[in-house]
DNA sequence: TGTACATCAGTGAACGCGCGTTCACTGATGTAC
DNA sequence: TGTACATCAGTGAACGCGCGTTCACTGATGTAC
């Protein structure tokens, strides 16, 4: 890649990170791409050299904020071990996500619901690639023999639901409440599990 | 009441709708106020007369909101039954809130994450007292014998939670997908039941 | 019931301001020979 | 290696526009006698 290419990119990365500076208080709706280019250290005109309007901003970041919480997920899902260490190990692996990208966790969770089209699609469908991935491992385990695919994908769902409000939840809490949390979100968890073996039961 | 009284209680009805109507495919935070005079039909002026700003309008907003749907989810509770029929009635009577407030309820969704802080706090705090109601119903039933009041408060969060999602998922569907979350939705609460029966066991 | 005055919801004009977008430009980087 | 030209990321000035807020006002409603 040549310098000019490289400084680009640098310039990019200095947009959407002023981005996500800016967006910890405020909706993408309301944020002005004067407001990010002053942040950034450009010039207004500029902004166009890298994205049409904010929303294609937006868009940018949806896909970075997703693909590092993909990867971690992942990884936690991957592990053998005891439905409780699972449990377990993913709320840490949560809160830790949360700890490390808190402006790109924020941005998502205010942004899922929020008034920007083309953003809300994006996340969207990301979510649903998730809930597909987290589907196929769940489909994996021992507990969902028997189960149908309509089935295992609904649980993937309310995991998908579980974690998105369980990350929103650690947000704003400080050491404290972020201990509670923790122990709420684990506790539900468990009881979706006891649910889980319990099944075929019904 | 006199005369008057009731006029200005109408304008500020007008002002209300207008802003429910306008915020149907935009953030509370995007919205102006002569936008909603505008589509109110009152001068830009005349809206200090009701609030001091938009974040004013959008805490008036939440209790509105929410004042229908505690109501109707209050009597879903108490009615007694088998805990499918419950099931079956929560969900059928959040998709008639949902057709019957979609404006309402796309509010509440989009703004509970959103980027004005009064209207989030005001939010927040009609869903812990909507999350105590459900405790206390929860915990007056006999499947709930043994719990600790915290198992029980973490059990009334994960109903809510579960709530907001269906509701938000049942907003953008036409009727084919609407059967579709229902049936989802039928199905993680009873698995959430199974889990709740069997969680002496643990 | 009628009269004189007070209240105050809503008006319309005016203001200064920051917005998104355009444009011709500059000068560093890239390319061809 | 050096030279001449092309590319294009970023600049700075300019534009028209709608915004939130203020102000003195109007006229219907309320109140006191």
């Amino acid at each position: 890649m040549g310098v000019r290419q490289a400084q680009k990119q640098q310039s990019r990365r200095g947009l959407m990170d002023a981005g996500l500076r800016l967006l910890e208080h405020q909706n993408l709706s309301s944020l002005g791409m004067r407001e990010v280019t002053r942040e950034a250290g450009m010039s207004p005109a500029g902004f166009y050299r890298h994205f049409r309007d904010m929303a294609e901003l937006g868009v940018a970041l949806v896909e970075e904020s997703l693909a590092s919480l993909h990867a971690m997920i992942r990884a936690a899902l991957a592990e053998e071990g005891e439905a409780e260490e699972v449990i377990d190990r993913t709320i840490e692996v949560i809160a830790r996500h949360v700890r490390d990208h808190r402006a790109h966790v924020r941005f998502l969770v205010r942004e899922r619901h929020g008034g920007v089209q083309p953003v809300r699609e994006a996340i969207a469908a990301e979510l649903q690639r998730f809930a597909d991935e987290v589907a196929q491992a769940l489909a994996a385990q021992p507990v969902s023999e028997g189960w149908s695919a309509e089935d295992v994908r609904m649980l993937a769902e309310l995991y998908v639901d579980h974690m998105v409000s369980t990350a929103a939840a650690f947000l704003d809490a400080g050491p404290e409440a972020e201990r509670r949390i923790a122990r709420t979100a684990r506790t539900q968890l468990r009881l979706i599990s006891v649910g889980r073996r319990h099944w075929r039961n019904v």
